[in-house]
DNA sequence: CATTGATGTTAGCACGATTAACATTTTGGG
DNA sequence: CCCAAAATGTTAATCGTGCTAACATCAATG
């Protein structure tokens, strides 16, 4: 009864934009934004099939608000997963691709969702690599722009090096995961063997930049 | 008229088969999957929309035509450009990344055909890494497999690193191509920066392996 | 030259998105 | 407290699309 959240309850259902968000997100989660329908959602919440054009102005809407609860479900993951770590180790910059791929690794429908191409798909905002107020709604990507610059600074680098660490190695570990939802090579199928790998790669990259950028500076 | 070529054509439409299909390709490179509809085929064809159903069984079947169609498409050009470097070089292995970069960034939507997850999506093939008969439908990861273990040997190292050389580096550019198809991050747009980052991370990453290696055993 | 099988076509069903018209409940002002 | 308006919901109908059934054609073969 905070004031703030009785507000948009009690109608009719209580509160069917929420409940159908939350219906929504568990049948997505469960086959897939391709296989979900409308008429599905409406169902599990026991409305009429008309009831969600009350709330959201088309299916894409719905799963909009969908994507959104994804998001910020994934960046709590992530922020939990690095925490875990010194700021600027390299533990903790494994610790959150690891949790990058267990997230959709085992949600798979839900990465599908937020990094697939299908026909909801929206372009990301975050044009270069700003980090917007709230990290639980930041980008994913911001989680490793921040481990990358703490670790840069416990190297003694400056965040000139961002852009060039933050790439190769974030598109290594989104590759993984992506790799893994469509199912492209079975190898990686085991999570012990693409977290071994993910590990190593992890590693010998940080190494080898260390000795690439002394070397040439 | 090579007694072969005759065989299939020649009937009420000549031959709708591939007629189809190539219809379908053209459609899904230009709308995607998802956006793609038999009666759009059938149309640009000028038929009925029964009339597919005389050759494929189903939406899915074309759409696996159509997919088929695409790798062969992808392989020819992966081939073709490492084909322009020394085998074994470092050269030939960015040439196959970029190659693999410039065909998923330029025909998105059959990049998402071939790895995307959605409804005609089909488990990949090629249990482990084995490369099987025809260069041309293999698939893609065996180009990398081979250019990889070209250069292994000529850096007189044996087969048995592959796979750890080959999983993250395929999987940054994997992954750097689906970055570039799901619009994750704008700032991969430029090819030029994209393509640069692929370079010098390929070169860091290969000699970042070969020191590390050689400074183990 | 007619039958047969491969192809095509039209009509129709099922489903899911979306909208229009109608019903009901909550809220707020008199 | 009562009523009108706004907010929700429901039912019915339309449209687009996959797919099937029943019917129409054409080419080839005996």
């Amino acid at each position: 009864m905070t004031n703030q959240e009785v507000s948009k309850k009690n109608y009719h259902h209580g509160d069917l934009r929420t409940a159908l968000i939350h219906a929504a997100f568990e049948l997505i989660e469960e086959k897939g934004v391709d296989a979900f329908s409308l008429k599905a959602a409406s169902d599990l919440v026991g409305v009429s099939v008309a009831a969600p054009y009350r709330h959201f102005g088309d299916k894409e809407s719905l799963v909009h608000e969908v994507l959104e609860l994804t998001k910020v479900t994934f960046s709590r993951q992530l922020i939990a997963a690095s925490a875990e770590h010194p700021v600027g180790s390299e533990e903790a910059i494994i610790a959150l691709g690891r949790a990058y791929l267990r997230f959709i690794s085992e949600r798979q429908h839900l990465g599908a969702l937020m990094f697939g191409v299908h026909e909801f798909q929206q372009p990301h905002e975050l044009p270069n690599y700003e980090c917007e107020g709230d990290p639980e709604n930041a980008y994913p990507f911001t989680h490793f722009r921040e481990a990358l610059i703490a670790w840069l600074s416990a190297q003694q680098l400056g965040p000139e090096y961002l852009i060039d660490l933050a790439i190769p190695l974030w598109t290594m570990v989104h590759g993984m995961a992506m790799v893994k939802i469509s199912g492209a090579i079975n190898a990686l199928s085991s999570p012990e063997l693409i977290e071994g790998q993910l590990k190593q790669a992890t590693q010998r990259f940080l190494r080898g930049f260390i000795e690439d950028v002394q070397g040439v500076s």
